[in-house]
DNA sequence: TATAAAACTCGACGTCGTGTAGACTTTTTT
DNA sequence: AAAAAAGTCTACACGACGTCGAGTTTTATA
């Protein structure tokens, strides 16, 4: 994988292969939605860019590295986003905006973030990418919980495992209402706001 | 797919093929579990029943043939387990039966439900299944929320849509904790079950 | 029980997608 | 200007899938 650090400190021109890689990830992408991962040959993403299986293969050691490179593409992007998030003290105002944010996540990387899931499985660099992924949104959760007054701790009925399964809620919920249309997203998006409210006791 | 009713009124001895069928079947979840479902070859699963590939296309179409079959063996089994629960009229012990059968389900089954999950949205047929399942358990916590005082209806905040997030939020976390062990398994369920109280008003 | 039909099995084949090898061309560095 | 690095290509070998047609065994039937 060349180009690790695209560029550190605003050194040197662009490689030629640089434009390459990236048209490369955006192709698979483009194909991602066509075709779905297992149809995609590496062929068809080496068509975007214009070049032969063979010259991929320079780029990428296999397919399952050109879409890891792509989920990893993507989820550095969630994960910049969730730093750059103000904080709100208020609980019920700081559930909202998470809901506001995480929908517009999922508009913007659905297909994405959807692939990383179903791989998380079979491969294991991405599926390592997504459980921290994950990770980020549950501690995000418990400390809402826990500054609504939910205990915190790790049994059952505690902020940490309560935490853990609205993340699984939501991974889940918006999965598949994703899939379906920007309306049901929304509507999905609600019920989840609702059920984590109700958890963390902000019913009025 | 030969052998479609396997004894219809108790007809006929047993064919050489029908208990073929159910090998291939067993050899498949066995290697489920050992290799995981792209990487296991249908070479491997002839070689259980001690057959050839050419014989074991006989029986079964494709590899996703067979997969699919295995699936809608166990769905099927699950499906029957669902009919032949008893009914409670308290909503607080329905909640703990339902939770209590789940976990028994996925204990038992968990390898298998995890590959239907994985595959559904690769085999439109295993997705269709799956989908079935998941509305019957839908259904089913609908009634329960309703019983507990939920308003019925559509709307984000009602008994259908939460019931559905809550379905997704169980399979996630029965998905992920069946993986780990049956503790996890079991403190995974106490905060579903948790987490559903609260959803449906029954917090005391 | 003989025989026709069906159920079943096999090995060989064609196809497709992957990943590798080595030679060749272009770009960058010195 | 020449060496080194970066990029590209065609050709190949391999493995897995699914098909075919010819055989063998089992079951039904007369």
């Amino acid at each position: 994988m060349p180009g690790e650090h695209p560029a550190r400190g605003r050194r040197s021109t662009e490689r030629k292969g640089d434009v390459r890689e990236r048209a490369i990830l955006d192709t698979c992408e483009a194909l991602l939605a066509q075709k779905g991962y297992d149809t995609m040959t590496v062929g068809d993403i080496a068509q975007g860019p214009g070049i032969t299986r063979g010259a991929l293969y320079f780029y990428f050691g296999s397919k399952q590295e050109v879409v890891t490179a792509l989920v990893a593409r993507t989820v550095e992007h969630l994960w910049e986003r969730s730093r750059a998030t103000a904080q709100t003290d208020e609980p019920r105002e700081a559930v909202a905006a998470a809901m506001r944010r995480t929908v517009e996540l999922w508009n913007e990387h659905g297909l994405v973030m959807r692939t990383a899931i179903d791989l998380s499985l079979t491969v294991p660099e991405i599926g390592e990418l997504w459980s921290r992924t994950a990770d980020l949104f549950t501690t995000a959760i418990t400390a809402v919980l826990e500054r609504a007054g939910v205990q915190p701790g790790t049994e059952p009925d505690q902020a940490s495992p309560m935490a853990r399964a609205l993340c699984w809620m939501i991974e889940r919920s918006f999965y598949h209402a994703s899939q379906e249309s920007r309306e049901n997203l929304q509507k999905a998006s609600s019920t989840c706001e609702h059920i984590w409210l109700v958890s963390a006791g902000l019913t009025d």
